[in-house]
DNA sequence: CGGTCTCCATACAGTCCTGTATGGAGAGTT
DNA sequence: AACTCTCCATACAGGACTGTATGGAGACCG
């Protein structure tokens, strides 16, 4: 029983799949291969290939966007949520976020998914910039110049060496304080 | 004669198909079919697609690096540099740099040339910053802050309303001249 | 005008993937 | 114990693409 798999299971290595070896790799045969069962399964859990994609896009949707906003809120009793997020964002590593992103460019399901995404992280920094202080005009440019920067840095696939990245991190706070 | 095609033919064609519908269109078959030929003049031009591949990479990391810095540095006489190049990269359309980008998260080979490009212009933005009057240090560091925001920019596949692009364009020269 | 060289068409074998149809094994139910 | 339901294996047909082999049409050259 324990050997059965459930969609869960599908979705799980997809993600995986997805921050490891790109959307490309988001197929039938492969996965059912990596998994040690057939495609059998695969279209037992799943109708075709489409709405397996649409599920795993759903799955990112309802986790990428929720878990940083929260954890963000949650621990920031003692430091200023627009500093904290951008610690946390410009230190984690890109690797779903950057294949994601990749899918989107080809796929309009994709697409319409890191749409969603990013209207809901951009509202939210905008009102991190409002928070801290800045004019509503002024929080808005530099709310987009900032989630263009951390897209930049995402989507950047060689990361910067740590005293580097260390530097920009604070030349970014630096920015964003005043 | 002039119905014959030659291998830059076979390039341009690539470049367009690209741009339009990223890397993922780049075969054989289909572009034969796209330039009205058989898949005969393709590998009579070319090895095999990833002798294509590389030759196509070559001409764009040729063309899309000297175009922007020559251009900006012919035309600087009456203004800054570095507020040019802001302008002209933030209103330029990305679909080539978004397509080359999204196919180098895949391929080794494309990767190398986004990461020769990026060592390109990130030298050259920070030498703007650095004749612009900042200390070596914070020319770095935001010579990579803006290059991050010109990428996020250029992937966003979603473009702004004039008035926002605008308006985050002059909080950007703003956070340039100081 | 025959020969050669360039460029392309056609045909073939082979790979990788999809989706479907069908059947089988195992657990739970009655 | 028979029945059913869940999950998966296997087999089949088909599509899209690759790479190669071979031949043909036209330009050019002697």
């Amino acid at each position: 029983m324990a050997d059965q798999l459930s969609a869960k299971d599908w979705l799980d290595q997809g993600l995986k799949t997805l921050a490891e070896s790109g959307f490309t790799a988001l197929k039938a045969e492969p996965l059912a291969k990596a998994m040690g069962v057939s495609r059998g399964s695969f279209y037992w859990h799943f109708a075709d290939v489409g709405a397996y994609h649409a599920a795993i896009l759903k799955h990112w949707r309802d986790v990428a966007a929720e878990q940083i906003i929260a954890n963000v809120e949650a621990s920031s009793k003692d430091d200023s949520p627009l500093l904290l997020l951008l610690r946390r964002s410009f230190s984690s590593k890109p690797a779903l976020e950057n294949a994601v992103r990749t899918w989107a460019t080809l796929d309009p399901v994709a697409r319409i998914a890191v749409q969603a995404m990013d209207r809901r992280r951009l509202g939210y920094v905008e009102s991190l910039f409002e928070r801290s202080g800045f004019a509503p005009g002024v929080a808005r440019s530099r709310a987009q110049i900032f989630y263009w920067a951390f897209l930049g840095f995402a989507l950047s696939d060689k990361p910067l060496p740590r005293a580097r990245q260390q530097a920009v991190l604070d030349e970014l706070l630096r920015m964003a304080s005043r």
